[in-house]
This record gives C-alpha cells, structure tokens and sequence, in this order.
DNA sequence: TATGAATGAGACTTCATTCAT
DNA sequence: TATGAATGAAGTCTCATTCAT
C-alpha cells in the first residue's frame, strides 16, 4: 500500500510536482468535483502531505490561477511592449494571448474554460447560444452583408462578450440599455479602429 | 418558530413565491453556495415544502435557467424577424438583449454573470483583466486610434470574448493560434461589417 | 383533481374502506415501503382524512394485526373446540388454520409473510436455507427413510421451526444446546404423537 | 468531544471492532432502528469512519448475514457429512445448528432474531401464539396424547413452522388448503422418519 | 367531516482538514 | 517530512403528522 520509491524521487520538487497534478486534474474535473484526495493521488503523494504543501484546498487554487494571471498579464504587457502603435499592440497582445493559452491549457482551462461553468446545464445554454450565432454569422456572410471572418470563432466571441458584458452592466445598469446595445452593435459591426480598410 | 399567516399568502402561488425566492438567491449567492434551506428560507417556506414543487435542487435551476434561456432566445429571435437585413437584425437583437438583461436581472446574473463564477477568485482576475483593458482601450481611444467607445464596455466586451473563444478553442487547438489571433485581431478592429462606414 | 362522488359513497364505512385498503397495500409494499400517502390513496381519501380515522400509522397497523391475529384465535380455538381428543383438536385447528390464511391472504402476508422480512436480503437467505431444506429431505424421501410428505412443504416447515425456536432459545440459553437439538431432532424425526402408527 | 486514545487500539483492526459493534447494535435494535451514527458510536468511531469500511449501511448489513448465512450453511454441510445415514445426518446438523447458533448469538438474532420482526406488535403476536400452543402442547402431554417433549420448546417450532409454511404457500395456494392442513398435522405428529420407535 | 399543502425533525452520506504515528 | 485513518460539520432529501380552509 505505501508506494516505496517515494522518497528518492523527492525533495523540495513536491510543490512543482504536486501544482501541476492539480493543474491537470482540476483542468479535467473542475474545481467542485476536484477532492483534495484526487489532487493527493494525482501526485502520487499522501493526503497529509498536501496540506504540509498548502494550508487548504483553496491556496493551492489561488496559487495556480493567481500565477498563471499574473504570468499571463506579463505575457500581454510584453507583448505590447515590443509594438509602436496601438493596433500592432493589440495584434501582439493577441497573438501571446493565444500562444500563452496553447502553452498552459490546463491553467486555461481553469481560469477560462469549461470548468468554469460549474453546471452542465449552463454549458450547454452557451452552447445552444453559440449555436445560434454561428448560424447567424453564416448567413449574413452568404449573404455578402458580413465579411468572411470564421464563424465558429466570431460566435464564440459574441456570447462570450454578451455574456461578460451583461454580467458587468446588471450591476449598475449604466449605461442605459439603449446605448449598450447600440455601442455593442457598433462594436461589432465596425470594431475598434478608427481607420478601417475602406472598401471603395 | 412556526411562522403564521402564511397559509392566507399561498395557494396556488407558492410555486411562484418558490421561483421567485430561488432566482434572488441564486443570483446572489451563486448556485453551490445556495442551500436548499436558503431558498426555502427567502421563499419563507419550510424545507420540506420545497421538495413539493421541485424534485431536487438541481430542477429548480434546471427550471430557472432552461426556461429563461428559452424565453430569451425566442426575444431575440422574434427581434430579428422584425428586421429585413442581416445589419439591422443585429441591432435589433442587441436591443433585445438588453432589454431582456433589465428585465430580468436575477436570472441573467444566474446564467451569464457573476454568479458564474463559482470563485471569487476568478471574479477577481477577471476585474484584473478589464481593469486592463480599460486602460488599453483608454489609451488607444487618447491617442486617436480608436473610436471613441464607451471604455468600459469595450474592455468588458473583449475579456469576454476572448474568455469563451479561448475555452472553446482550446479543447480542439483548431484553427491554429496565429490563425485564431490573427482573426480576432481583425473582428475587433474592423467589426462583422462588410462595409464599414469608410473615413476618407 | 378533487374526486367528486366521494361523499355519496361514504359515510360511517370509510372506515372499512380504509382498513381493507391499508390490508391490501401493505401486504403488497411490506409495512415500512408503505407511506401514509399510499393507504390514503388506495383508499381514495384524503391524507389529512386518514387522521379522522387512525391517530397514526402504528394505530392502523395495530388494529389490522391486532383484529386479525385475534380473529384467527379464535377461530383455532372453535376449530378445536368442536373435537374431542387431541389429536383431533390438533387436525381441526390445522385445517382452520389454512382455511383462514386463505381467506385472510393479506393480512397474513403481513403478519408472517414475506414482508415481514424487511429486507430483500433476507428473503434471500431464508429462501437458500429452503432450498437446501428441500434437496435433503427429498433425498432422505428417496433413500426410503423418511415418509413421502411433500418435500417443499416439510423444507418450509423446518427452516420456519428452527427460525422461530433459535429467536426463541437465544434469549436464554435454556435447555442446553445439546437438548435441544435432540429435542428437534426427536420432534421432527417421531412427531408428537405418543402412538404413532407402527410400521411392523 | 475528541475521544483520545483511539489512535492506540487501531491500526487496521478498525474494521473487526467495526463489524463486532454493528452485530451488537443491530441484534439490539433491528435494522430499522440502527442508525449509522449508533453503530458507530458502538464502535467508538466517528460517522464518517463507518464509511472507510463500508459504502453503505446495507453493506454492512449484507456482510454481516451474508457471510454468517454462508458460514452456518457450510457448518450445516460439514456436520452431515460425518453421518452415514440420513437420519444421523438429522441429529448432527441439528447439533451443528444450536451450536452454531451458540456461537453467534448476535447474528442469529439479526438473521432468525426478533430483530426480525420489525415490528414490536408483531412480536407480540407471535408471542401470543406461542403461549397458546404451550398450553395446548402441555395439555395433550398430560393427557397423554403427546410425548413429554419440551412444551416451550415444541409450541416455539410449531409456531415458526406454521408461519414460514403459511408465508410461503400464500403466494401460490398449492397444495390445496385440505391437504396442505393433513400434510402439517401428518408431520407434527408422527414425524419425517419412516420407521418411529413403535409402543407395543 | 374532508382535504392536501405545509412542516421540520431526522437520516444518510461527503469531504476538507487534523493528528498520532 | 510523510502518511492516511479518523473526524464531524454540513448538506440533501423523506415522510409522519398538523392545520387552515
């Protein structure tokens, strides 16, 4: 039962070893079906052992989201960094964005993703939205009226930000409905940039 | 201990009270941190009572939720039947949309807001994150490069989609990142539109 | 949902109605699977109406037990009455009995049935002890050494006496185990009887 | 609160004290009213503990019958197996089973016990007819119809069999009630052996 | 008298955390 | 330092009984 061998490997690593258990085992499981016993088990290490590692269940969670935000905001600023003007550090900050994000799924997952829906049922309401705009989306593009940009990824970026941008306005209710949806639908329409390619 | 009086209230509309207490709760608390006993206590029901109108705490929300997403859906899809082309459909269904959210604030919180985030930790990172967008797009508005949005909105907004495509596009990695940046880049710049209002 | 007709039908018999719809339900679902709700319901009242009747579960349950058990005594008792010697009383009282539980099936399901056997595992294990009960005395039936009663029958009886006499005997710890194996044994081999027929 | 000194006796023999309070609390009080939380205060553990050991209160309990039940079965075997002949076989598994039963005191009374009767009132209903057939049983000693077997003894088997052999014919009304009657007075008073000691 | 919605005590089970070894 | 058995608070759900109508 006890697993020898144990000790060898060991010493001092057991914090790395057990953050990237957790990591893997809360990307899958998300945060409430993750026990303290799973991530223990995942890192080969003794239930006790893990609270020598981090005072409570939560800590560790802290731990992981708070610094993989934080490397993450790093990562963006830098990018920035490296452009001149505003649009080039927008297009680098995406670009890090999206090689962070491929870089530490697991961590994604968590901080972003799936888990963080913490209802299947809630999944699958964003899913039947995303759905919805996807179909949307296509049609205005056979239509000519919308350009030719991937569906799938333009659905997802408008629940996404309906979803945020509703959860953010409830609060206060400010601005007025009115102009949230007219400043969303000009947002979406025409996007961010001043000078956009005209189309003579 | 035994609240009197409540038999003259009911009648019939326990089951709305029961609905009505659950979708404030839940929107405050969120759903883990909701207790059957606390709704049954906000609906000032016993807790017994509760299990006469819902089989299961999971019903109740199944209810709450399914119900509203399908109710909101049809909003917006009776939204954009009120429009001829795909431009105005758009606007159309954004003005339902949050016309809707107003409407009903609770169960919006339940499905797309806070609430969703089951830790106030995420909560906190993704302040962070528009926090910092905020400023980004702050700048970029200052220095004339971007248009002159409500700040906040945008910021909200571009949090959120990157959120939703991120934790969708991670579980296929498909299309490729630089792809992926490159698209949202472009969306968020020069929006859906085809034909952008051209600036000459 | 109300089931009018119900005032006409009843007045004074509800009662019965009551009684021999409780019989018939818990000898069905066994007295601990049968809810309140369910008597009620078989019975075609309301649930608050049973309370008229019976102060509380247990009380019903007393009564049909209590009435029957005392019933079936006394028709033991006229059956034995009307015969002279013993061994007759004891013939007589035998057939009473059987005709009783036949007419009496669910109450006696109730009193020795198998749902008095609360739980399913060990109407298992009695009915493994049957089984096992059935091969020996058939084989003893064959070898010509026991008398060819009806194998199923004697099985049942045997495992039915030594069940009752070891719930009995634990108690006390008298006579010694020694005894009264031998006394079974003597019972069960030679019967009561001081003369039994010889087989010369 | 904390019951020091636990920590000394354990240390994986938990699960026999475990299993040897659960046979105790449950021969006690009958399944029904054995609570989780009495067993494992029998056992001096906490209530989680209990389920270290087992999934599930039934898990305990199918254990604990189902394992004896297999062993007085096996008991039951081994002691027929010494005699050659069939009424031999008798005598020594009947000794087997009162020694056994001996032994098991508290199992014995889970599985034949009056634990069995779940019901207080059933029990006394038994007990009634026990009294009855005492009488009778004595009477027809004195008599001298009935041979001088154990009165308490021989009205216990009487009445066990009588109820296991009514259970069980209920269900299926075959033999006939006439027969089924003559079959039991049959046995009861000559017995299963072919050959009873004659009375010349 | 009849009703059935309402009640709440109580049972089972889970799991983060502790602690003797 | 490492362990994992032990803990018990807390949460979900059931159901006999009450009571306003």
């Amino acid at each position: 039962m006890t697993n020898l061998g144990r000790y060898q490997r060991r010493r001092g690593q057991t914090r790395q070893e057990l953050l990237a258990a957790a990591k893997k085992v809360l990307a899958e499981k998300g945060y409430h079906n993750t026990k303290v016993a799973d991530i223990a088990a995942a890192a080969d290490i003794g239930v006790g052992t893990f609270y020598l590692y981090y005072p409570t269940k939560d800590a560790l969670f802290l731990e992981l989201v708070d610094v993989t935000a934080r490397l993450l905001k790093e990562h963006l600023e830098h990018a920035r960094a490296q452009a001149e003007d505003h649009i080039d550090k927008l297009r680098e900050a995406h670009r890090a964005f999206f090689a962070f994000a491929e870089a530490n799924r697991e961590v994604f997952k968590i901080i972003f993703g799936h888990g963080n829906s913490f209802h299947e049922l809630l999944r699958r309401v964003y899913a039947m939205f995303v759905a919805e705009a996807v179909e949307n989306v296509t049609a205005g593009i056979q239509h000519g009226v919308f350009r030719p940009l991937h569906p799938e990824t333009v659905a997802n970026a408008l629940v996404g930000m309906f979803a945020q941008v509703a959860s953010w306005w409830i609060e206060q209710e400010q601005p007025p409905a009115a102009v949230m949806a007219d400043t969303m639908t000009d947002l979406i329409l025409h996007g961010l940039a001043l000078q956009p390619p005209c189309n003579p």
